[in-house]
DNA sequence: TAAAAGTTTGGAATAAGTCCAAAACAAGTA
DNA sequence: TACTTGTTTTGGACTTATTCCAAACTTTTA
């Protein structure tokens, strides 16, 4: 099975625009990636987006089960495209690398909390945290310092960053 | 083993304060409250607390395993102060609320990956999606709509010096 | 008890995301 | 092909959670 874009938006009755292929394309490019380094890849193809738009498809996308959102703690929130096989992920604690694990179960929800409070559970999220191979080798790294790297978005350039001088 | 914030503190060698007796309190007596919740049941005992004070004393806690931070999807960050038993939580998809599970492996990490691609890892960190028993009864509820609950904060209503002597 | 060290504070700044109403567009129909 | 209609996209303003900063204040140490 490959992917098509377009295929996928037909099958869920979505009007198929440039803004979605787009958006859909750079999820699929790069998993787990921001919505902003979607709206940046989204731009790369189609020369344009807003931010809106992305938020929305994105928006959409997770509300029909197209993509899935995780959003590790002290990070923003992710996407990635593969859905339904229940997977789980590994994050570094330093650099906030991300990957996926394979769950050990294989279906949802792949784990039954022992006391559930009379809560009707369908689905059990994993968050596996460690140190990534990389950080592993340059030991003694910061640890509190350098969290979930942040990229900044750039907005309305007419706001000068003025660093003050005091 | 009873709750004493003063020895606490002490046992960790960071200076006595009425703010993070305050904060442990707050964090003590509303499990999974959010820095907004914590601020205000810390207002509600020593008068006036500042919202930096809050968030400096939660991230220190955490950092120094005293309380452990949570953010389910959609929500802002919580607070619980049940840490080192690695406990999970259910979450409710329609209000939001939070409850303790019990791990049933009870040690951590409590799963282990497959397949980890090199990361070592020293935490699994699980939430479990569903329904709580309240909105379960009421059935056919928003379901896309009421995400999980948010407050607002109220900030200082501009004019509030409020006494800083004394 | 005073200096040193550690905390708290308010104000300003950011980042991430949402709201809104108008303009642009996709897709079914004549 | 043109038309119509309902869906998407857009940009600008706004909100909320959180962080940065440097000065004022408290706790602790000596």
């Amino acid at each position: 099975m490959q992917f098509d874009p377009t295929a996928t938006l037909r099958a869920h009755d979505m009007a198929v625009t440039a803004q979605r292929i787009a958006v859909l394309r750079a999820v699929h490019l790069a998993p787990h990636a921001t919505a902003d380094e979607v709206a940046e890849a989204a731009h790369g193809t189609i020369g344009s987006i807003s931010r809106q738009s992305v938020y929305n498809t994105l928006g959409t996308f997770v509300e029909r089960g197209i993509v899935r959102r995780i959003q590790p703690i002290g990070s923003v929130a992710r996407y990635e495209d593969r859905v339904g096989d229940n997977h789980h992920h590994v994050i570094c604690r330093s650099c906030g690398a991300i990957a996926d694990v394979q769950c050990a179960v294989g279906h949802r929800p792949c784990l039954s909390a022992s006391e559930t409070h009379g809560f009707v559970i369908d689905e059990a999220d994993v968050s596996y945290w460690g140190t990534c191979p990389a950080c592993a080798r340059t030991t003694k790294t910061t640890r509190t310092s350098s969290r979930v790297t942040k990229r900044s978005r750039q907005r309305n350039p007419k706001t000068t960053p003025t660093k003050k001088g005091k």
